[in-house]
DNA sequence: GCGGCGGAGTGATCCAGGTCAATGAAAGCC
DNA sequence: GGCTTTCATTGACCTGGATCACTCCGCCGC
């Protein structure tokens, strides 16, 4: 397995991709359970040793979920957080007639549960996933004795901020087309900062989903689909795929970051 | 001067009220400067015994702005962290042609300058305002001999992440008259978090700043206040006061969270 | 007091994207 | 393998809020 070294120098600036990690300790043994866990290193679990990483397993267990299950409400008591380990979830709330915000989708290697107290969205499998998970009550014990994980969930939230705030931007001044764009290129850098340089990414996502976590209508992002399409700048393909073929007019729509 | 220990309950639940805090203290000698802050006991300030705050005190300085005038541009190195003493701060992020997005307004009291870096978003003051300074690196430093201000920084991380997603949730998915009362409701609680239970506050900022924050534009946002005005839900008083009426059909458009 | 100016309010019109409706394509299910 | 269901796509039409244009008001400087 290659190393994941080449994820720590923080190029890639797009929501949810790289941010400044604590340096990763690569070597445990290979009996160790954790050896086989695909995203160890890109967790905060990456920066525990064999031992701490040992004592700290024992704490926890595994779970899956079906797509369309549950992880949680909205309202739940919050007292698990979670290392998701394969798969993909959406996060969202609701407004009471139904309305409905995708907040965010969480990949392989994303950490949830930064907020104490009950649970302010509800999580989601979008196709089948498999988590690690912890009592939140032994957690934080494990985060008290161990400050460079208080200091990586710092950077976590952090880095979810900003997130959140890029997204506040996309979702109060830009257009359809923007925002389509957008998100296509946050999960071209996600893809690949956990993969090679593909130009070819999975869209496990429902078109009500990306309307959802967009504030548009499926109706309207089926649409802005066809025109990245006919003009030549993504190709769908099976399978939920989709291949980026030229990724200047997709920048220009997403106008990533003002100057 | 009132304890703030009310604020502890975690009662209001709206944008950037009050979140669980660590405990105050409320004695230091009367000649000590910050003696005088008259946000001390809603910073982290107010977690730190007059000895340490003394030398922490040493380690910054004051300022002052004038309505207009910026404390930082999107872009610029992040090397100063901010306490807000005095006046109303806007963040904002801008798209390369102008179209302009506030991501938030700072009250006093509020701390500024959660991430690393540069800054992710420009800082412009609304109204004359006055603030604290310190350099990042000192401040990190005393942070990290400081465990419960550390835990204090996270935890308002958190509570910035959760009202970040409550306004995703706004921008993507309310109509203008509901982003209008869930905005006002915002900045009563805030005020009543703040003050008196006062059912009168200033807006210092501007209609277009309002719209720009609700992502709509400076005529929907007037036109929503002559809706407001003519149902009786609030009153507009000279020198930029609201006064809040029917609290009810507010609450009922802000829908504030979901079940 | 007066003129200039930026912000607020409001009317008229426009349009991006929502809504409604129908069809087609892919996936689960006995 | 046919049947059902769900999702994606596309078309026709509608509308909430944007845009454009103007007036009014409060404030500032002198």
């Amino acid at each position: 397995m290659r190393s994941r070294s080449e994820e720590e120098d923080g190029t890639a600036i797009a929501n949810r991709t790289a941010y400044p990690r604590g340096k990763r300790v690569s070597l445990i043994p290979a009996d160790h359970a954790c050896g086989l866990c695909p995203v160890r290193l890109q967790t905060f679990c990456g920066l525990l040793e064999a031992e701490d990483l040992a004592r700290f397993k024992y704490q926890g267990s595994t779970g899956r979920l079906k797509p369309g299950e549950p992880l949680f409400h909205e309202g739940d008591a919050a007292d698990l957080v979670y290392n998701l380990t394969a798969g993909t979830l959406k996060l969202y709330k609701l407004l009471p007639d139904g309305r409905r915000q995708i907040i965010g989708f969480l990949l392989p290697g994303d950490f949830l549960g930064t907020a104490p107290g009950d649970h302010a969205f509800s999580a989601e499998a979008v196709e089948p996933a498999e988590y690690c998970r912890f009592a939140r009550a032994r957690f934080d014990a494990f985060v008290d004795t161990h400050p460079e994980i208080g200091r990586e969930l710092y950077l976590m939230a952090v880095h979810e901020l900003a997130a959140a705030r890029e997204q506040m931007v996309l979702l109060g001044r830009k257009t359809a087309a923007e925002r389509l764009a957008t998100f296509l290129l946050g999960l071209f850098d996600r893809a690949r900062a956990r993969n090679a340089d593909w130009e070819i990414v999975r869209l496990p996502m429902s078109r009500t989903d990306i309307a959802d976590y967009l504030g548009l209508t499926k109706e309207t992002v089926s649409r802005s689909f066809t025109a990245f399409r006919t003009a030549g700048m993504i190709r769908l393909l099976p399978a939920d795929r989709v291949e980026l073929l030229q990724r200047g007019p997709l920048e220009e729509l997403a106008s990533a970051n003002a100057g």
